[in-house]
DNA sequence: ATTATCTATAGATCTATAGATAATGC
DNA sequence: ATTATCTATAGATCTATAGATAATGC
C-alpha cells in the first residue's frame, strides 16, 4: 500500500472502525466547544482515553481529523439530491433544533472557514454551489419557473439557504429569544409555501 | 485613577489616539485574515511596526483588543436606533458588499462566538437581541401590525436578519456566484417593500 | 506481520509580566 | 512624572515525528 493511500473500510477492522467513530465523535464535540483552530488533538485524545499521539495513529494530521468530520456528518449528504422537497426542509430545521452540538459544530467552522487558507474553506464553497442548485431545483419541481412572488428558483435558493444558516446563529446565541423551526416556517410561508 | 478605568479620549494624547487607531485597524485585519483565535498579537503588532509587549502597553489583553474591535466597528451603532429604515438596510447591504474586510471579521466573529466562553458570545447575543428589536420597529413604521403577507414585525425581524448573515457567508465563500445586494433587494420583495 | 498505543522530544508558538530605557509634556 | 517602547523571559501550549512495546490476526 502506496503513501497516502486510504485504507478501505472492508480492510480496516471493527476495532478500528469502532475508534475511528468514537474520535470523530469526540472531535465533532471539541470542535463545537472551542473551533477548529480552538480544538487541540490532545483534547480529543483525552475524551477517548488516548495519548495525542494515539490519536495520530488513526489521523494522520489534525486537518485530516477535520476533514472526516466534515465528510461523515454533513447534513445534506443524508437525503439524495432528488428526493428534497420543502416540507423536509422544515423538518430538517425542526431536526437540528433538537441537535444543537452538530449544528454547533457546522456554524463555528463555516464561520471560521471564510478565513484565510482554512482547510474547511473549500468544502463549504463546494457545498453552497450544490446546496443552492438543489434548492433552486427543488423550488422549481414545487412551483416552476415563477415563484407566488415572482423570482426565479434560482433567485429564491441563495435565500432560502442564508436564512436556515442565519437562523442557526441566532438561535445558538439566544435559543430563549429565538423560534429556529417557527421562524424557518414562517420563511416557507413567505415564499409561497401552504402550511 | 485606579486598576480598571478607561483613560477617556479627552486625557489620552493625540499621538496615543492615532496609535490606537492603527492598532485597531491592523487587529480587524488581522482578525479577518485568521479570526481570533488565530490572530496572535505579534502579527498585530508587526504591522504596526511595533513588538507584541509594545502593543500590550495600549491594550492590556487579547480580549480587551477584541472588545475595543468590536465596539468600535460595529455597523449597527452607526444608524441611531430610531432613524432605521428598510431602504437605509438595501443600502448597508450594497456599503457591505463593498468593503469585505469587515464583512469578514464579523463573520468570522459570529461563527467563534457560538463556542463556549467566547469574548464574543456575550457581545454578539446582545447585540442581536437589540438588532432585532430595530428591525421590528422598521417593519412596524413601514406596515403597522402586520406586514403584507400577515406576518408580523416580530417575526420577520428575525428572517431580516438572518438573510443579511447568512448571505454574508455565500458571498465571502464564492463571490462570483452571489449577488448579495440583488439577493438582499430580493428579499426585501418578497416581504413586500415596493422596489 | 500488522495494528494500536505509548514515551520522549523537537521545534514552534502564544500570552502576559517584569523591569529597563527613551521620549514627551508640565 | 507620565507615556511609549524595548529586551528578557516565564510558563503554557500545540502539532508532528521517531522509535519502543504490546496486542492481534494470519
Amino acid at each position: 500500500m502506496s503513501y497516502g493511500d486510504r485504507m478501505s473500510s472492508s480492510t480496516r477492522s471493527v476495532r478500528s472502525g469502532e475508534r475511528r467513530a468514537e474520535i470523530l465523535r469526540a472531535a465533532l464535540e471539541v470542535i463545537a466547544e472551542r473551533g477548529y483552530r480552538g480544538a487541540s488533538l490532545a483534547a480529543v485524545a483525552e475524551r477517548v482515553g488516548l495519548t495525542q499521539q494515539g490519536l495520530l495513529h488513526h489521523f494522520p494530521t489534525k486537518e485530516a481529523l477535520l476533514v472526516a468530520v466534515l465528510e461523515e456528518r454533513d447534513q445534506w449528504d443524508a437525503v439524495p439530491d432528488s428526493q428534497w422537497r420543502l416540507d423536509l426542509l422544515g423538518s430538517l430545521v425542526e431536526y437540528n433544533a433538537m441537535r444543537p452540538g452538530i449544528v454547533q459544530t457546522f456554524s463555528a467552522l463555516l464561520g471560521e472557514s471564510v478565513t484565510e487558507g482554512h482547510p474547511a474553506r473549500a468544502f463549504f464553497t463546494e457545498r453552497y454551489v450544490g446546496v443552492r442548485a438543489s434548492m433552486a431545483q427543488v423550488l422549481r419541481a414545487e412551483f416552476g419557473e415563477t415563484l407566488p412572488n415572482g423570482l426565479t428558483p434560482e433567485r429564491a435558493a441563495p435565500l432560502l439557504v442564508a436564512v436556515m444558516d442565519g437562523l442557526q446563529y441566532q438561535w445558538l446565541l439566544d435559543p430563549e429569544s429565538v423560534d429556529m423551526p417557527q421562524a424557518f416556517r414562517d420563511f416557507l410561508e413567505l415564499l409561497g409555501v401552504e402550511g
